[in-house]
DNA sequence: TTGAAAGCGCTAACAA
DNA sequence: TTGTTAGCGCTTTCAA
């Protein structure tokens, strides 16, 4: 606010309003237990704090304790979706919990982007970098990131002993498919992505999985790969229902949304017709389709959460540097609750 | 990584590496103009600051520079749409690209937390601060923040002087209705929201204006008011439909997105019997949606951009304290191009 | 119970 | 062209 700059307060002002020494006005803003502090020192003390509204500046404190509360936090895309956004809030919350402030640089993709932001972070002392990525994947990690504590958020580096936190996507495949199957559904859909990843591999064998568990014969033909947005929904619908398919899995919500519209355009009816699951739980889709979208959450507050517990030690990872966090199902009303014919 | 913690290497392990002193490597390093010097010397320094891998360090910098590269952003909520990631990276860049790094805190609109999260910032010595919400509306200044520089982002505090960088929802009512217009609609719905807010009267305001520059008639049995989501949307359609209205202009995306459902549920097609505008631009559902909608955009990265550069005083802002952003149409296919009958 | 002083890693006069 | 030195605001022995 002050145009003049009117250097701010420091310790040695709150010292001499006080009468006293800077370290007796250390002991007291910090709390020592084990320097003793005359009530009337401490008193002077406390209220030249108030009067001068002193702050104590925090870099300066760092620099002598030698470590700062830092935590760095690259993502590669952060608006795109809320996803980023979710893994940054988890991060956050966590990271305040213990003390420290989240640092964070987004870097578009862009390599000279990120390497500048790692070298910024570095340079900060932070605690340790959480590299993000917006969709699962396998990324390489950039060199600066050796030079600190590191953990992946919804990506991993194959070759790499960096803990990688990641959402589990063949159980969310499961979950998805069984919610199909608890409703009596037999011949299930499933309309993964065209895009080769973790969550391609991992949904589809979920849905194996889930389909043996539950004694039903796998059927290639009821799997087909489609781009992974409203568009590639929407044409998967005819195929799907040509197979006499009674429910369906989508790779995604924004697919399921797809499906929503194909299904209309044939005349038929999610989910009398055709029963929906997708998969992200986005909530600005999945909760206000009609009917709203049961789908499969994919756990991003959690991904940034556990990711700076990992980094801090105080959660561990698996032997293979994974941490494997949970999609839980979100049951709306795309199934119905009884059995088709 | 190193569990050592083997004390990072300062500028002194350096000067005393390469056989100078300290002040000449912190010339090369900062790569001083005033200061020269030999290139014998600068090659060992190089030298030995690759070996070393050598980082400076931030904080010591700031210290002695008195003022931190810091820039502080609050958000009130952070992840349940992409708005505030949009904020976020648009003042990310920014700041960026002026040697600055974003502190980020989210609050979730507990009031404890802003208090700390300001404090925190405060006490990095931040350059100042840009206090956001998520969506536009009037809020109040928290206490912190007269200690240092202040920019309001999507939101302003009213009997107060500090900048704010908002939405300009009056002519993004404006755009929007006159792309109704354009495409000869004369009886126009508006579905505006429930929830008293600039938006709410602004867009109202503008709606007005497009109608009286085109010479078309208010009608208040046109404009609704209803939830801002998609069941909001969805129930307009028909009392709408019964007003013999050929268009309408939705609060923002998520209601035009009930209104494709409500219009489709009464066997009616967008946008040969409903022309349909959208406002926000929230990409996953405007691009998408069957057909893609028109709607005019909420600039959010741009909001978070002019954000930081007034702070830097880059850029000014009115007498009044207001730093107006536009709100851009977006045309899509929800409007035919050909007039109604 | 309090204070003096050294030093965290760095910059910026000022000397040499 | 390079080095010496005095801090920046703070914590932390160690003495008093």
């Amino acid at each position: 606010m002050d145009d003049s700059t009117p250097r701010a307060v420091t310790m040695r002002d709150v010292a001499q309003a006080a009468g006293v020494s800077v370290s007796t006005v250390s002991h007291v803003v910090n709390n020592k237990k084990g320097a003793r502090i005359g009530k009337d020192a401490w008193e002077r003390v406390q209220r030249a704090i108030q009067e001068l509204g002193y702050r104590p500046n925090a870099m300066a404190k760092d620099l002598v304790k030698g470590r700062s509360r830092f935590i760095g936090l690259v993502a590669d895309v952060i608006a795109s979706t809320p996803f980023a956004g979710q893994i940054i809030r988890g991060a956050q919350d966590e990271a305040w919990r213990h003390g420290y402030v989240l640092l964070v640089a987004n870097t578009e993709g862009n390599e000279a982007a990120e390497t500048e932001a790692i070298a910024m972070m570095l340079e900060h002392k932070v605690r340790g970098v959480l590299y993000s990525a917006w969709y699962h994947r396998e990324v390489e990690l950039p060199a600066g990131l050796s030079e600190t504590d590191c953990v992946l958020v919804n990506c991993f580096a194959s070759g790499s002993d960096v803990p990688a936190v990641v959402p589990d996507e063949v159980a969310g495949g499961r979950e998805a498919t069984r919610m199909l199957l608890a409703a009596g559904h037999r011949r299930i859909g499933f309309i993964n992505t065209t895009t080769p990843s973790p969550a391609h591999d991992g949904r589809l064998e979920g849905y194996r999985q889930a389909l043996a568990d539950a004694g039903v014969p796998f059927d290639p033909a009821l799997v087909v790969d489609a781009r992974p947005e409203q568009e590639g929904g929407f044409d998967a619908v005819g195929p799907l229902l040509a197979q006499e398919v009674t429910g369906v899995f989508c790779h995604n919500d924004r697919v399921a949304m797809g499906v929503y519209d194909g299904v209309r355009e044939l005349g038929r009816r999610v989910p009398e017709d055709l029963a929906v699951v997708g998969f992200d739980n986005q909530e600005v889709i999945a909760a206000h389709l009609r009917p709203p979208l049961s789908t499969v959450a994919l756990p991003h507050y959690e991904l940034g959460q556990v990711g700076v517990r990992v980094l801090l030690g105080l959660d561990a990872a698996a032997d293979d540097g994974r941490v494997v966090v949970a999609c839980p199902p979100v049951h709306r009303s795309s199934v119905s609750i009884t059995a088709p014919a």
